[in-house]
DNA sequence: TGTGCTTGTGTGGTTAGACCACACTCTAGG
DNA sequence: CCTAGAGTGTGGTCTAACCACACAAGCACA
């Protein structure tokens, strides 16, 4: 652990110091979101340290979502803190589905269940159902299968974003940018992608009805209905030999 | 040179393609759990890049909880496949949370969901069960406080794990950890840690035996109390100020 | 024969110094 | 006034060296 005081000087390696004084920063608030970290080369200076060890430990927080480098000088130059941690647990989760240790079908179940949670939490009053609507508008103008399914992550993430709870929302996310690949590449199992995409539409239509209408059960009986018949179709299914009789 | 050609026209640091050559490499099986990158100099040679890029690529696996570098030689020598996603995820959360970007609420409103949902789905003859029981004997017979909570991690863990789910197994995992520092803080505030300790001894006999049972409901409304309790009683409830009359 | 020390080799960990590409800022010349 | 060029500060990359560590092989000695 970073934080851990016991190793400080001990085991630690030299950009894990810096990690920790960076994390320091971050929780006395002498760090806040958009402010810039000093220059790696003063950085370095100020630490002790080698240039390429404070880069090291630049290069986890950019993995974590946690900074952004930019080179240049300006505004968008420097290293700023950011909150972008979506990207950053569905690029993690994505390499762990690489490796095989986590299941596709264990993400999508885990996806069901945070977005029906999310959908019968929603508050029918909340900003980003309108949201929402709109971004049904405009697939409904959206012949296009690529622009389809980017509407359609904005959807869900929007229906998640309406319950309020950020870390939820956050783990929506990056599960779903961790299977992205394959839901891309699961289209293309679609027997008739436009007959789809008209029932997967009206399946919209009837979740949002269901949020606006303040009943959170039905709306969450109807997501998870969405989503497991959606990855059913493309020929994913949670474990389909599975001994449940 | 040869690198750079590919950096201007991919927009693409030379970490990341190392990145990506590794988990093409992941993905194509040629990389599997517990086997062994090639060496950082030998990397660096193969993919013509220096050895400063392999070494911020493996950086980044690292914080992902992909690999584990080691020095020396031997068994636990060279940089090793791993799949350790809780203590990645968990670390990443735990810096956001510390930017004041996921209210710590949240969390503990997202780990009450997923271990709500795991002990309904637990099978009453998962093996971990046993484990999750075993714990229990265990911590009937610790009573120093440090020893306590980190058997209560394990217990919670295991009936996490006994949903059979390794998504929401590694994110409650991941979330228990982001918060620790909090937890053990929070502690602190308790009036009589003692007669804490009891209810919470209680409360595991009652949440595991309504698994045995078979009764997941119940098992999931005695779990969500038992967590919201003992963070409500340490004085950390959900936005108590909120103005939402 | 066996034991213990020394040396060799391969690993990641760290450092210093140099150069590049980039984006903005300043300044001198028109 | 405007513009082209020099100046400055940023991250990105590379090279070359050294260190600490852990094991393996071989040698020296009892």
């Amino acid at each position: 652990m970073w934080s851990n005081h016991i190793n400080y000087y001990l085991s630690m390696r030299t950009h894990e110091l810096v990690l920790s004084w960076i994390e320091k920063q971050l929780s006395d608030g002498h760090l806040v979101l958009g402010g810039r970290l000093p220059a790696e080369r003063a950085l370095a200076e100020q630490l002790e340290v080698s240039r390429t060890s404070v880069r090291e430990a630049i290069r986890i927080l950019e993995a974590m979502g946690l900074v952004r480098a930019g080179v240049g000088s300006g505004k968008d130059a420097g290293t700023v803190v950011i909150a972008e941690p979506a990207t950053a647990l569905g690029s993690a989760l994505r390499l762990h589905v690489a490796t095989q240790h986590l299941p596709v079908a264990d993400i999508v179940e885990t996806r069901v269940l945070l977005e029906s949670w999310a959908v019968s939490r929603a508050k029918a009053d909340a900003p980003e159902l309108e949201e929402a609507a709109r971004l049904l508008d405009e697939m409904d103008a959206s012949p296009a299968v690529d622009d389809f399914l980017a509407l359609d992550v904005a959807f869900h993430l929007a229906l998640a974003e309406a319950a309020g709870n950020t870390v939820v929302s956050t783990i929506m996310g990056s599960l779903r940018e961790a299977i992205e690949g394959y839901a891309a590449a699961l289209t293309a199992n679609l027997p008739d992608w436009d007959s789809t995409a008209h029932r997967l539409r009206s399946e919209h239509r009837a979740i949002l009805d269901a949020v606006n209408d303040g009943d959170g059960g039905r709306a969450a009986t109807l997501v998870a209905a969405h989503i497991e018949g959606y990855y059913r179709e493309a020929g994913l299914g949670k474990a389909p030999v599975e001994t449940r009789p």
